[in-house]
RNA sequence: GGUUCGGUAGUUCAGCUGGUUAGAAUACAUGCCUGUCACGCAUGGGGUCGCGGGUUCGAGUCCCGUCCGGACCGCCA
């Protein structure tokens, strides 16, 4: 037996014991006639000690013993002379009578610390040494009880997990897939799911009624923070449903995991639909922890001869509560932000609305005081407040006006970390037009039922078509989105003829659905969540990478494995693949 | 595909307008130290300044290219 107990678990209470331990040399301390070991584990961390009175050669041992040996001693649980009550086990320490080196270790190249001094590049590079930190291994324990939470939450609604295949078929709509060639069928390929959508929906015309998976999705599209090409979904799909179940059921969920995981009681989720969310912020996942919403001024600030506002089809402004005293450089800075080119505002006008009640503007040449006070009125300004206006073409202004929105939530402190504002967001538009191919895309993929009052308007109005779709939307994160499915044969091959599909195309690429739809498919739809978004969010960070045990890079490599990598000639042959480079 | 920031000791970084032998902290090694817990003190080793080219009497520093990494835009049904 290599332990007795974890160094996580042993208090005053264990005084007394003869106790094994097994871990890691977190770090030593010689004081020359004793020295201290903190031994580390899975569990938490126990101080050894030596002492070159009681037994000297023992000592002698532990002086040389280097970080991240690994090591099992025995020894007698004891209270401590100088206790730390930082630690939970900082009132005992072990005397130790006996160790045993069971493996050495190379000094690592980053210190094993909570605030570890290793860059990320060489953290990912020796993740196996990184994931020992306990900051790492508590978002991966995090990660490991949302998952548990959704299974407990899911079965007892009957919900059944059922594996879907991970080879399938390439298809041309929606992001890029990570495609596999097949030995077997020289010069064909499979692809990787991005979703396992087509599979659940089969399981519903299967009667499988309520489905679920906790499921790796890949998408080879550019990564970001909140983006790898490998990740990890909760898909779900119920049958017999309409929108008000589905969203019942799935506010359930994130109720049940904020209450387990984080003991926070959330309130019912608003509901806020796709054209307030643009009209009020601008995007179409909103941060609600901060109001600061969009007021539109057109109709204040036209003909009184400032060109930019006269010419803009869209004049929009946000009021930031307590900002009137930004210094000129404050001002300048901000305006440096609307105008990098990732934002693409031409400038930005500010109105400050001075705490002795005059008002003081970037464009005091066009208006009078009298002017800016309407405008002020609008904004629902108080004394003390600065108003920031943009404009110019509709959806551009108002994607600018959102980033500057957040950038001054941010600047004011208002995007607390531990404050969480769920919300949907409904009645997403179906369809959206592609100027280049010159056709109509689905907004959210092509299964996706228009309203049923909004049916008619495919005919000739198929931009006005709203979903019968929902996004849960986590400070301004995307955390889910799903619909109801389109389950009526008739009315999916109109949307893929709408689509740009030929009816051969059609029964070429998505035939199986299709066909199965002839066979009694039942009213159903459903959800997925990013799972991997919503364990950052749950921990407070900004990117999921370090809720993936073993994450990807920026450009998609495992630095750790050296992958995606070449392959020998004889594999290429056997696939019949030349690489062409 | 684009914008932007970065690459200097094992690690995290500093290094000004181009100018002597490239620094700090930490890690590492050695010695001292009996209550430390980021122990302390002393000493020491450690560098092809990402790579290639250019400008210059002289380049870590300026210019061009390239590779690598981060953030973002496009993209992500």
């Amino acid at each position: 037996m290599l332990r007795t107990h974890t160094c996580g678990e042993l208090t005053l209470k264990n005084a007394g014991t003869k106790v094994k331990l097994s871990g890691w040399v977190q770090r030593s301390r010689n004081l020359g006639g004793m020295t201290f070991v903190d031994l580390r584990d899975r569990y938490g961390l126990t101080q050894l000690a030596f002492n070159m009175d009681t037994n000297a050669s023992l000592c002698e041992d532990a002086r040389k013993l280097g970080r991240e040996f690994v090591i099992s001693i025995t020894g007698t649980v004891t209270e401590r002379e100088s206790k730390n009550l930082k630690m939970a086990t900082g009132e005992i320490e072990i005397i130790v009578d006996s160790m045993q080196i069971l493996n050495v270790s190379a000094t690592p190249p980053f210190t094993i610390e909570e605030q570890t001094d290793g860059g990320d590049d060489l953290r990912m590079k020796y993740r196996y040494l990184d994931l020992r930190r306990s900051v790492v291994r508590s978002n991966l324990e995090l990660r490991h009880r949302i998952a548990i939470e959704t299974r407990n939450f899911l079965d007892k609604l009957q919900f059944l997990e059922v594996e879907t295949p991970v080879l399938i078929k390439s298809t041309p709509e929606g992001a890029r897939d990570f495609v596999v060639p097949s030995r077997m069928n020289q010069g064909q390929f499979y692809a990787l799911p991005q979703s396992p959508q087509t599979f659940k929906q089969l399981l519903m015309v299967a009667g499988f009624d309520r489905y679920y998976q906790i499921v790796k999705c890949f998408r080879d599209e550019d990564l970001r923070a909140d983006r790898q090409p490998e990740f990890t979904q909760i898909d779900c799909e119920m049958s017999f449903v309409e929108r008000e179940d589905i969203l019942q059921t799935f506010e359930g969920l994130i109720r049940h995991l904020f209450w387990k995981v984080k003991g926070i009681e959330l309130a019912e989720l608003p509901r806020m639909t796709y054209a307030d969310a643009m009209k009020y912020y601008g995007c179409d996942k909103p941060d609600t922890r901060f109001e600061m919403r969009f007021i539109e001024l057109n109709d204040l600030v036209k003909h009184k001869g400032f060109k930019v506002f006269d010419e803009a089809e869209l004049v929009v402004g946000i009021c930031a509560s307590g900002c009137s005293e930004y210094t000129r450089k404050q001002l300048d800075e901000l305006t440096e932000f609307v105008k990098k080119p990732q934002i693409g505002a031409n400038g930005l006008v500010y109105v400050k609305y001075n705490s002795d009640g005059t008002l003081k503007s970037s464009v005091d040449k066009f208006y009078n005081e009298e002017e800016l006070k309407k405008w002020a009125v609008a904004l629902d300004a108080k004394e003390g407040d600065l108003l920031l206006i943009l404009a110019g073409q509709p959806d551009k202004t108002r994607k600018a006006l959102n980033e500057l929105r957040l950038e001054m939530g941010t600047r004011l402190g208002l995007r607390d970390k531990n404050n969480y504002q769920c919300l949907w967001v409904v009645d997403f538009p179906l369809l959206e037009y592609g100027e280049e191919a010159n056709r109509w895309f689905a907004m959210h993929h092509p299964f996706t039922s228009p309203l049923p009052e909004d049916v008619p308007l495919l005919k000739d109005n198929q931009g006005a078509v709203r979903a019968n779709a929902y996004d849960m939307v986590i400070n301004g994160v995307e955390v889910g989105g799903g619909s109801i499915r389109i389950h009526d044969r008739e009315l999916q091959s109109e949307m893929f003829s709408i689509l740009g599909f030929s009816k051969e195309e059609a029964q070429n690429q998505f035939g199986f659905l299709m066909n199965a739809f002839e066979y009694g498919a039942p009213p159903h739809g459903g959800i997925a969540f990013g799972f991997d978004r919503l364990c950052s969010l749950f921990g407070g960070a900004d990117g999921i990478r370090d809720f993936i045990a073993f994450p990807k890079n920026n450009s998609g490599r495992d630095v750790m494995i050296d992958a995606p990598s070449s392959i020998h000639d004889e594999q290429l042959k056997e696939l019949g693949i030349k690489v062409n480079l």
